[in-house]
RNA sequence: UGUCCUAUAGCGUAAUGGUAGCGCAGCAGAUUCUGGAUCUGUUAGUCUAGGUUCGAGCCCUGGUAGGACAACCA
């Protein structure tokens, strides 16, 4: 069945439908470059790009950088990055920097027409005069000075004249409004002592963003301006100052979706940002974070995240969407494309008492059972080998089948054994398994089909590579940080992070590549970090499999 | 003198005036050399009161609830 159209793609049809804009479909993808793109910009990034994809139109990249103050180049160079790390190319690369002039031009325009004027009143004053949701605004003193006197302090707040803060230029329109908006909003301001990343001090005065972003949309010919909910409130004014100076028929249209909130984490840049700077993530690709960059080193794959994108539509409802569907996302991704290889986190020895001292066996192991395709790879088998302190209890429940005295379990890709028994130390601590192996029972072979609740991963002790393996979890303990009225700082969960050094891996694994992807069998899907070496491996947990075991006890 | 946006199972999202579906999560079972994957079954929903209509989740009106807007941020 076809998917139906989001409410984004119907209206985008119905234009196309109506001959607007003669058929031509351009749109953007607007970042300030102030922090770096998470997975809720994914989300705008893929409507964005995606409707100039499936519509035959244009999307360009703009950059709203018109605060010195926030931006930096770094950011730019993020932001690319991860556009492209998901797949898309942009027609054009574009500023708002690139229009400054423009849009200085714009407001000389708006003074001589009466409908811009400079206002000196602190920042403070300005803001008491906006008056309230519901209560109307009073006008600035300086409301009706002549166009002469605003034109000539506009060139000296241009020229650097001005001291930061002293000026502004504000908008002529209408202090009772009911759109907080359009109670003469300020067009510039005055910065002068910070550089822009791209302009430096060439100018003094910045436009808003109001006074920015609209108008851009316009010079460049965007006909579907798609942003988030809060600038609904904004779509009055940005469309009353495009009809103040548009010259044909032609005009963007601002479509508002609703933005994407995740459960056990936060999408604000702002506290990203905190998070960074206080060291509570070790930086904005801290695998934990639902930073672009965040997730790419924790192991998502950009089709991952298309898949969980393509999950979650486009609507106005504000909402939060289960972390568990992001997990479900890549893990149904992941299950399709990644090799399996055998890892055991928390090793204890397993030793098969009557298998000969000093033989080894070359087992072959299924790269994918998902695909037929992937083809089989090596694993030594010999008397020594390392299984998860997990799988044995010497007193096991009814429903555990897994290493326990007396019972049968298969060894995945080698052979069914029985265990017969463990060592222990002083402290009741367990140091060996003892099992027997079934030598007719070897994958492959007839009597390996016999019936067997169990199987494990294991791996020879003699060759295998240790690791360091790097389990994360949820970020947050708690569903929804930003509704809690504690500081999101105290929320972070504890366990979010939790170091295994003394893991080992099969040798199949020696030349991984940091950002290569794995299934550890049993275990979940795991990549190489960009912390790894030859000398110490290291990976990253990208998510668990999914653990009916566990559920089991959880009863 | 407030304006605007929104309301469909626990969560997300369809149904474009004509049988309320789907995904995730949950539950039960089958199957499996990963307690994975896969397959089957299953629990559970139109905020409320009116109106229009042969017929309303959808259109209209009033409630109710949630949210956005009062940065020299975007």
């Amino acid at each position: 069945m076809e998917k139906s159209l989001n409410f984004i793609e119907q209206i985008v049809e119905d234009d196309l439908a109506a001959g607007v804009n003669d058929g031509r479909i351009q749109t953007r993808f607007p970042p300030e470059p102030n922090g770096y793109l998470h997975i809720g910009h994914a989300k705008a990034v893929c409507i964005d790009f995606g409707i100039a994809e499936r519509y035959n139109g244009t999307c360009n990249l703009r950059f709203d950088d018109t605060n010195p103050v926030k931006e930096d180049v770094e950011y730019v160079d993020s932001i690319m990055e991860d556009i492209k790390w998901l797949g898309y190319k942009w027609n054009n690369v574009y500023y708002a920097s690139d229009y400054f002039q423009q849009l200085w031009d714009l407001a000389v325009r708006f003074i001589n027409e009466g409908k811009a004027y400079v206002d000196e009143q602190s920042s403070e004053i300005i803001a008491q005069q906006k008056g309230t949701p519901t209560v109307a605004g009073t006008e600035s003193p300086y409301r009706n000075r002549s166009v002469q006197e605003n034109l000539d302090l506009f060139m000296k707040m241009s020229a650097g004249e001005i001291p930061d803060g002293k000026m502004v230029l504000r908008a002529k329109i209408d202090m009772a409004s009911p759109n907080m908006h359009f109670r003469d909003p300020i067009l510039y301001r005055v910065i002068t002592t910070h550089p822009h990343h791209r302009t430096g001090y060439t100018w003094k005065v910045y436009p808003m963003y109001d006074f920015a972003h609209g108008q851009s949309d316009y010079f460049e010919g965007v006909t579907h301006s798609i942003c988030t909910l809060e600038f609904v409130v904004h779509r009055p004014l940005y469309d009353w100052f495009i009809d103040q100076f548009k010259e044909t028929e032609y005009r963007p249209k601002q479509i508002e979706f609703n933005r994407l909130n995740i459960t056990y984490t936060v999408m604000s840049k702002r506290k990203m940002l905190q998070l960074v700077q206080e060291g509570l993530v070790s930086g904005w690709d801290d695998p934990r974070m639902p930073t672009l960059c965040g997730l790419r080193r924790r192991g998502y794959s950009p089709e991952s995240i298309h898949n969980f994108i393509d999950k979650i539509g486009y609507t106005k409802v504000e909402g939060i969407i289960d972390l568990g569907l992001l997990e479900h996302a890549v893990r149904e991704e992941l299950n399709k494309t990644s090799t399996r290889v055998s890892a055991v986190i928390n090793p204890v020895k397993l030793i098969i008492t009557n298998y000969p001292e000093g033989k080894t066996e070359m087992m072959e192991a299924v790269n994918n059972p998902e695909d037929e395709n992937s083809g089989t790879h090596t694993i030594a088998f010999t008397r020594e080998l390392w299984m998860e302190r997990e799988d044995f209890m010497e007193e096991a429940p009814k429903k555990f089948f897994r290493m326990t005295p007396g019972q049968e379990v298969r060894l995945k890709s080698a052979y069914i054994v029985k265990c017969t028994g463990c060592k222990k130390d002083e402290d009741g601590n367990i140091t060996e398994v003892y099992a027997e192996y079934d030598p007719l029972t070897k994958s492959g072979m007839p009597d390996a089909n016999r019936k067997v609740k169990g199987t494990l991963h294991w791996l020879s002790a003699a060759h295998s590579l240790p690791a360091e393996v790097r389990l994360y979890d949820r970020l947050f303990s708690v569903e929804n940080p930003s509704a809690d009225e504690r500081d999101f700082r105290e929320l972070i969960n504890p366990g979010s992070l939790e170091v295994k050094t003394n893991c080992y891996v099969e040798e199949y694994l020696k030349d991984a590549q940091p950002l290569d992807r794995f299934q550890f069998q049993r275990i979940g899907y795991f990549n190489v970090d960009s912390d790894s070496t030859a000398e110490k491996l290291v990976f990253n947990r990208t998510v668990s499999l999914k653990d009916s075991w566990a559920k089991e006890q959880n009863k």
